[in-house]
RNA sequence: GGGCGAUUAGCUCAGCGGUAGAGCGCCUGCCUUACAAGCAGGAUGUCCCUGGUUCGAACCCUGGAUCGCCCA
């Protein structure tokens, strides 16, 4: 380990000169290697594998399985951000903390892969059978299936990867049946035939949710069709209707108008003749047709739309599907038949022409269902498949929702979980698949000729044996029975997901009792149907319990235009590259860093040229900053010990280390809360401002005289300098811990780079600093602020006064503000040397007159009148226009107070605090203005 | 059609009743022995529009605009 390489270097080549040899350490921060020496030193010793049987309170987070096709994407890097935050935090907690991982087996994505394959050499999956398939996919996973979880490790995530799952492994599997068993026995799962939204892409069924609405620029077609028996006494000869799918007009049963539709009243119980097909169809009256859209008339093809399938129950029409599976026209087509589906809508639409019925054809924007995976129109179908009846499963997580189980944050979801669940439709959950959990029925083909038809008895068991047995007892010994050719949705397993894999169905099972319910789920909001509400139905038919106490819901990681990441638009940004360039810590700092109003979507900035984000690089500058903070504590603590004068508990503390110390406790309470409450970002960015601003900018800066006795300026005593030592020491590793859940790697390397600690030691797994409320001090916290005002306003003046840094000056502050004037005086040491002031003095405003007046630089801060009485060497112009500039400034402020004053309203109304504070600072501007005036007047 | 979210500095976003904030970027000066991936100083805003409530509104309420998402 670099550290300490650096440290043995330094024992051989200098003997006591530990500054020598840390000063050697580089200047910058190189995350790469040390991230995965870290990541590898984690998983060898296996510390982050809990024991079900350890003290501790139990923390368990299951996480959201990626698809095992998938390659790591930034939303990845975002969950796991939090994810690992959240569960690193709760383990410095003290909790027995379990973060399971695993991915899914993803049966579309897998077996579209496969079959791209397949096609390749020529072959379909029908040729080579199931069986060789199946093997082909495995060996896939095997070599696959393992890259994303291999990139998972990279982000530093702290899971216990001993126990990961896969949906299809054997203990998951049997969860599968033994759930398709259970709610096939309360009658909850049931086959049947009807209309489902089919992916000829996929060859499958795809389940409501699978499904996208696309808007798409397609035609209104408008076809006449004629009256079977001729004209009418009015003259009618026809309708007309008009449609977006003229290939469907085959399957046609009925034409649809309204019943209050004054239009066509009379044509109700007439028929028509359905042109290219001869069939004589009804003309039905329906309450569900729109009279004003299109003509009026809607032609009714109940096998091929949903809302036609619900005409023709409600009217008792036949079904006629005219279409394969394939997405090609069937028999029932005619001579369209063998055609593909959009090749058949031209042909149609040209023989409707032909045939002089085609009336018109106009632009129309609509939405079409598109099958997710598939990226292909779904194409509604007839056809005979499994379903979970969901209402039930809902009404139970209706129930506990009312109890606030599970709890959303932000709550504004448990809303949109809410609303699905009350409005719920049956779930198809068969897949025309292989890769998959099969189906655990078996058809008793015997009693039907040995094929598998709509009528086909089935036996539903947890395996051959079983169902075999089951056979036989109803239907006789000489059964003859076939398991379903079909596999399961995949969100089927993995709704079981939070209990299959702490080992349900197997009840006493340790990690189920100790991790069962798990804590908190941490997903982005696109997955609350498909998942979160998944697993909480499942879970409380199985386990009586909603499956997690909390959901933290997350937005998506959207890229530098704003647009959702997407494979398809290809504008996703690879995790992968940003740690590279900038490593892992600066990655999970940024993101999460980002994401402080909860909930909401994020924007990575990118340059897609270079590959960077100025986000992540200042993510990276921070760590670099740590990185600088704990080699200047090395430099100048180095390996020596560090006398017990030195306790930060003694007395002779000096202000500076108190102020530092009272920073830390409200920081420490502040930060644990914040993660507590899932105030991420909010938490990064305070530990951000205090490491930077209070650590680095102030503490560092203060302590380095008392750090350094050789030299010249050193005013210091060995036990002043240990407390010195100790107090940066304590709120170093302090840090450290709070920073170790969003930047684990780094935080890693500089406890153990500090403190010497043996390499299988983990910070990770330390204990969260209590909160040293005898420290907290508001009162010095605000003083210290007013030092800082002082401080900047010196510098300020020099700055526009054009002084170079090496120019040192004397300082003269003046005030009447008693208690500002003994922070000032206290802290003179300090504040001489961040100023570089030759002499300092701080005088009332009696004292100060009694002086010879002098020209020289001047400012104005609040109460605080600051003068560097030099002459010469200065530019004299810029200071007047800075006293200028702070006059116009308090006569502006002068009068907006005194407005307000003035107005009987407020001071009567208006609380008396904010009223006596109006008047305080009224009173200050105008002191500033009387100041700043002044010393003008004296610059003349 | 129903619902949700967003609109604040050039960019990304905090703030959600008491004088507008941060980071990045920008300007000026500094290689000050932790850090130039840095230090010091500085500039920058009709807080989308519109009414209203209030002594007081970026914040609460009406109405509207624009962008985005979800459901039908």
């Amino acid at each position: 380990m670099t550290w300490f390489i650096c440290f043995v270097l330094t024992e051989l080549s200098s003997t006591s000169n530990s500054l020598k040899g840390a000063a050697a350490l580089p200047k910058i921060y190189d995350p790469l290697g040390t991230e995965h020496r870290w990541q590898k030193a984690w998983e060898r010793t296996g510390c982050f594998q809990p024991d079900p049987n350890a003290m501790g309170e139990p923390f368990s987070v299951v996480i959201p399985p990626p698809n095992v096709t998938g390659l790591l994407h930034m939303g990845h890097a975002f969950n796991t951000a939090l994810i690992d935050t959240i569960v690193r935090f709760q383990r410095l907690q003290g909790k027995n903390v379990l973060c399971l991982p695993g991915t899914d087996h993803a049966s579309i994505a897998v077996q579209s892969i496969l079959e791209q394959q397949l096609r390749q050499e020529g072959l379909t999956r029908d040729e080579i059978g199931r069986e060789a398939f199946l093997e082909r996919a495995w060996s896939w996973k095997e070599e696959s299936g393992g890259r994303i979880v291999d990139q998972l490790r990279r982000l530093g995530y702290s899971v216990d990867w001993r126990r990961q799952c896969f949906t299809l492994d054997e203990k998951l599997s049997w969860a599968v049946s033994e759930a398709f068993v259970r709610l096939h026995q309360q009658g909850l799962i049931y086959r049947g035939e009807y209309l489902v939204n089919w992916c000829p892409a996929s060859g499958s069924a795809v389940s409501d949710l699978e499904v996208e609405m696309k808007e798409v620029d397609g035609f209104l077609w408008h076809f006449r069709y004629p009256l079977t028996h001729g004209a009418l006494a009015d003259g009618t000869t026809h309708l007309e209707v008009a449609t977006t799918r003229p290939e469907t007009m085959l399957g046609d049963v009925a034409v649809a108008v309204n019943p209050d539709d004054q239009r066509f009243h009379h044509l109700v119980g007439q028929t028509l003749t359905l042109p290219l097909v001869g069939r004589e169809i009804p003309i039905i009256a329906d309450l569900h047709v729109d009279q004003e859209f299109g003509t009026g008339c809607v032609k009714v093809t109940p096998a091929h739309d949903p809302n036609d399938f619900l005409i023709g129950q409600r009217h008792d029409l036949p079904q006629i599907t005219v279409m394969n599976k394939n997405g090609t026209m069937n028999h029932h087509a005619g001579r369209f038949e063998g055609l593909d589906r959009f090749e058949a809508r031209n042909a149609v639409v040209e023989a409707l022409e032909v045939e002089g019925c085609l009336v018109k054809v106009e632009p129309h924007t609509h939405s079409v269902p598109y099958s997710d995976r598939g990226k292909v129109p779904v194409e509604p179908l007839l056809s005979t498949q499994w379903f979970v009846r969901m209402e039930p499963l809902a009404s139970r997580c209706r129930s506990h929702l009312a109890k606030g189980e599970p709890r959303f944050v932000p709550d504004r979801w448990e809303k949109v979980y809410r609303d699905w669940l009350t409005d719920i439709h049956d779930w198809c959950i068969s897949r025309q698949l292989w890769w998959g959990h099969r189906i655990p029925a078996w058809f008793v083909v015997s009693e039907t000729a040995d094929k598998v038809t709509n009528n086909t008895p089935y036996v539903v068991a947890r395996s051959e044996e079983d169902a075999l047995v089951q056979a036989r007892k109803k239907f006789g010994t000489s059964v003859k029975i076939q398991q379903d050719d079909d596999v399961l949705d995949t969100w089927f397993s993995s709704g079981l997901w939070p209990f299959s894999t702490l080992g349900w169905p197997d009840e006493g099972n340790a990690d189920l009792e100790r991790w069962y319910p798990t804590s908190t789920l941490v997903t982005g909001f696109d997955i609350i149907f498909f998942w979160v509400a998944r697993m909480t139905m499942m879970a409380g038919a199985f386990t009586g319990k909603m499956p997690f106490a909390d959901v933290y819901i997350h937005g998506l990681v959207r890229d530098e235009q704003n647009r959702k990441m997407s494979k398809s638009s290809g504008n996703g940004i690879d995790p992968l590259l940003l740690i590279d360039r900038y490593g892992t810590d600066a990655l999970r700092f940024a993101l999460v860093r980002e994401v402080a109003g909860a909930g909401q979507d994020i924007r990575l900035d990118y340059d897609r040229a270079s590959d960077t984000s100025l986000t992540v690089e200042a993510a990276r500058n921070f760590a670099n900053k740590l990185w600088n903070a704990t080699r200047f504590a090395l430099i100048n603590i180095g390996s020596e010990n560090i006398s017990n004068t030195g306790d930060i508990n003694s007395s002779s503390l000096q202000l500076t280390d108190r102020w530092i110390l009272s920073r830390l406790a409200r920081v420490n309470r502040e930060t644990s809360s914040r993660y507590y409450d899932y105030g991420l970002g909010e938490a990064a960015k305070g530990l951000y401002e205090f490491a930077w601003n209070d650590l680095c900018d102030w503490y560092l800066e203060f302590i380095k005289r008392r750090l350094n006795l050789e030299s010249k300026t050193a005013q210091s005593s060995v036990a002043d300098r240990d407390i010195a030592r100790n107090v940066l020491l304590k709120v170093l590793n302090d840090l450290f811990i709070m920073l170790n859940p969003l930047m684990p790697h780094l935080t890693e390397e500089l406890w153990h780079g500090l403190n010497g600690v043996s390499e299988d030691t983990f910070l990770a797994l330390q204990s969260w600093p209590s909160v040293e409320v005898d420290h907290l001090d508001s009162e010095l916290e605000a003083s210290f602020s007013e030092l800082f005002d002082s401080i900047r306003l010196v510098r300020n003046l020099r700055a526009v006064a054009g002084l170079k840094p090496s120019q040192s000056v004397p300082v003269r502050f003046i005030t009447s503000k008693e208690s500002l004037a003994v922070t000032l005086d206290k802290a003179k040491s300090d504040i001489q040397a961040l100023t570089r002031a030759s002499a300092l003095e701080v005088l009332n405003p009696k004292q100060a007159s009694s002086l010879p007046s002098v020209k020289g630089l001047a400012g104005v801060s609040g109460e605080l009148e600051v003068l560097l009485p030099i002459e010469g060497l200065v530019d004299l112009d810029a200071l007047k226009d800075r006293l200028q500039k702070d006059i116009g400034k308090a006569e502006k402020e002068i009068v907006t107070l005194s407005g307000r004053l003035a107005n009987t309203n407020f001071v009567n109304k208006a609380p008396e605090s904010v009223v006596s504070e109006c008047k305080l600072k009224l009173a200050e501007a105008e002191s500033q203005a009387d100041l700043a005036r002044n010393r003008l007047a004296g610059l003349a």
